[in-house]
RNA sequence: GCGGCUAUAGUUCAGUGGCAGAACGCCGGUCUGUGGCACCGGAUGUCGUGGGUUCGACCCCCACUAGCCGCCCCA
């Protein structure tokens, strides 16, 4: 038996990484703030059907990425009966009394007597008939006659008369089907390979379009999705995103949101200290202008298609839209050839995405116009966008969004056209590891003010009161130990604080401490009542 | 899901068909209330897991698992 290691794609985030991303995480609540965004927190997971309808059936995070389950389903007994006795009395029958409750036993007119058993197979859920149980109850009762059973198997996943087990077709056995639903609580679920659909999923259940206000929520979380693992690319990835939605007439359709989004993310790449990002920016039309873009794609892809590269005949079958990704330098000047989704927009997007433009020039935030940039997700509409960085590999993308306007309707909601965006953290922490390297930082974990070493196990509880003090005043404190001999003290405490404080017998009868600081070598006494003060504390 | 590379000490990595190695780190000592430096000594371990070939396998072969990189796809 081997060790239990953590799962594929999944990692452990140790100290002092965990100091990057909590600075990541507060960098983003701080920038968000000021925007005034506040903090949603959606369930980790859902009901499938959210994704599959607000994601997209076809997609492949949908169609094969998704950690998927069906929920534990509960037998409703009741049920069962109930149907049951409904059809019972179709057949004009009656149960006798004294037979356990799973069991029912009727006599019809003709003097035949009819038996059923139903037991619930644990393992499968299956439900069956107990042969035994009935001749045994026969025997019991000195029933004789001609035996007929009508009997009900439930099989969970709905598997028809091929199932039935083939002692019940005997001539003298009647099987039935009862209908109805006794897995009430049966319900596939999946972990969230995104976040968004959750959030308008909880915009909707709360009518948060009744306030007529426009919501501008974020998120910090954790995502799924079962792909193989890259460099940057995780089965459990951390993302960092904010949605704007809300009725039209609170102007969530303005071009002015999307712009604000952009300008915060800047803001919020530039404060984290990224440098040398890119904002790729593009409109892919409105619901109705993509598939009249797909269509002549298509059609303009039936010739150039042959001479691409073999991934993207494949695509130009599959997926058209993926062709306008392909990396393979031979093929880039064809592909700029072929029709572009700018073109195919109505007058309202053209509209939309000219003042997008503007706002953002108006404020000086770079991008650069990709016609090629096509997200994969079916619900984008309209500006669609990607920050890039160099040095991620394969998997550039440092965060990514557009504006759905359309989703809310997609799952049953009013309409509410919005604009989000996610980040992935796991990418922002790469890119933040790699320009520390490259700066020379020093990525060494924060010394303590003070490592008090209790000279003796005497010393120990007293030590604790005095650390006690200490972190009261705000400072932050290594505690040793007492079986320490002097030495270890001093090496350990040389390797987790700035300073060491020596509590002995000696200083604990006098209320005099010693300290030493490792930097300089001076070794003062203080009284202990100064001490704090003397270590920093404000 | 597919392909390439990889898996040896806490870490980074050498290694040979015949006793399991280095550096750093760790522990102890020189030094019993004074660290860093130096010197001396010590422990590092299922050589990823399971099979096979062989007198003998960490090494060769097969399978599996995981990691890295890329493909598909995507943030």
């Amino acid at each position: 038996m081997g060790q239990i290691k953590a799962v594929r794609g999944t990692r452990d985030l140790l100290p002092p990484e965990t100091e990057l991303w909590n600075h990541i995480e507060t960098t983003a609540r701080r920038v968000f703030a000021r925007y005034a965004f506040g903090e949603i927190r959606t369930p980790i997971f859902e009901d499938t059907q959210l994704f599959a309808r607000g994601v997209g059936e076809e997609t492949d995070i949908v169609s094969k990425e998704m950690y998927t389950w069906e929920d534990r389903a509960r037998f409703d007994r009741a049920a069962l009966r109930n149907n049951w006795w409904k059809q019972v009395q179709a057949y004009s029958l009656r149960p006798i009394p004294d037979f356990p409750p799973c069991h029912a036993v009727f006599e019809q007119p003709d003097g035949t007597i009819q038996l059923v058993n139903f037991v619930e197979n644990a393992t499968s859920g299956e439900m069956k008939f107990i042969w035994d149980a009935v001749h045994s109850y026969r025997e019991q009762h000195g029933i004789s006659g001609q035996l007929s059973v009508i009997g009900t198997i439930v099989f969970p996943r709905g598997n028809q008369s091929d199932s039935v087990p083939l002692e019940c077709r005997d001539g003298s056995i009647d099987c039935r089907e009862i209908d109805g639903n006794f897995y009430p609580s049966r319900q596939s679920l999946t972990l969230r390979p995104e976040n968004t659909a959750g959030v308008v999923r909880a915009y909707i259940e709360h009518k948060l379009g009744d306030t007529g206000l426009l919501q501008k929520l974020y998120y910090i979380g954790p995502q799924f999705r079962r792909e193989r693992p890259q460099k940057g690319r995780y089965r459990q990835f951390y993302q960092i995103g904010a949605e704007v939605i809300g009725p039209p007439s609170a102007g969530s359709e303005s071009p002015l949101r999307d712009a604000e989004i952009l300008e915060m993310l800047a803001t919020f790449l530039d404060e984290l200290g990224i440098t040398g990002w890119t904002l790729e920016l593009n409109s892919v039309g409105s619901a109705a202008d993509r598939p009249r873009y797909v269509q002549a794609l298509r059609e303009a892809l039936v010739d150039v298609a042959p001479t691409l590269c073999v991934d993207c005949q494949r695509r130009a079958v599959m997926n058209p839209l993926r062709v306008l990704d392909c990396k393979v330098p031979e093929d880039q000047p064809k592909i700029d050839e072929l029709p572009k989704i700018a073109d195919f927009l109505d007058e309202d997007s053209r509209a939309h995405f000219a003042q997008v433009c503007a706002a953002l020039d108006a404020c000086g935030v770079a991008y650069t116009v990709s016609p090629r940039l096509v997200r994969g997700l079916d619900y984008y509409t309209r500006t669609t966008f990607e920050f890039t960085h160099g040095g991620l590999g394969a998997q550039n993308a440092l965060l990514g969004g557009g504006r759905y306007d359309g989703l809310s309707e997609m799952l049953g909601g009013p309409k509410a056209p919005g604009i989000g965006f996610a980040i992935g953290a796991d990418r922002l922490v790469l890119t933040l590891q790699a320009q520390q390297v490259a700066q020379g930082a020093s990525s060494a974990a924060l010394l303590a003010d003070a490592y008090i070493a209790p000279l003796g196990e005497a010393q120990q509880a007293e030590s604790l009161v005095l650390a006690r003090e200490l972190r009261r005043a705000g400072l932050h404190v290594e505690l040793g130990d007492g079986t320490f001999r002097l030495k270890k003290s001093f090496e350990m405490g040389n390797k987790l604080a700035r300073k060491i404080v020596l509590f002995g017998e000696e200083e604990a009868a006098s209320g005099m401490v010693t300290v030493k600081d490792f930097q300089t070598g001076e070794q003062t006494k203080v009284p202990r009542g100064e001490l704090a003060k003397m270590l920093g504390a404000q």
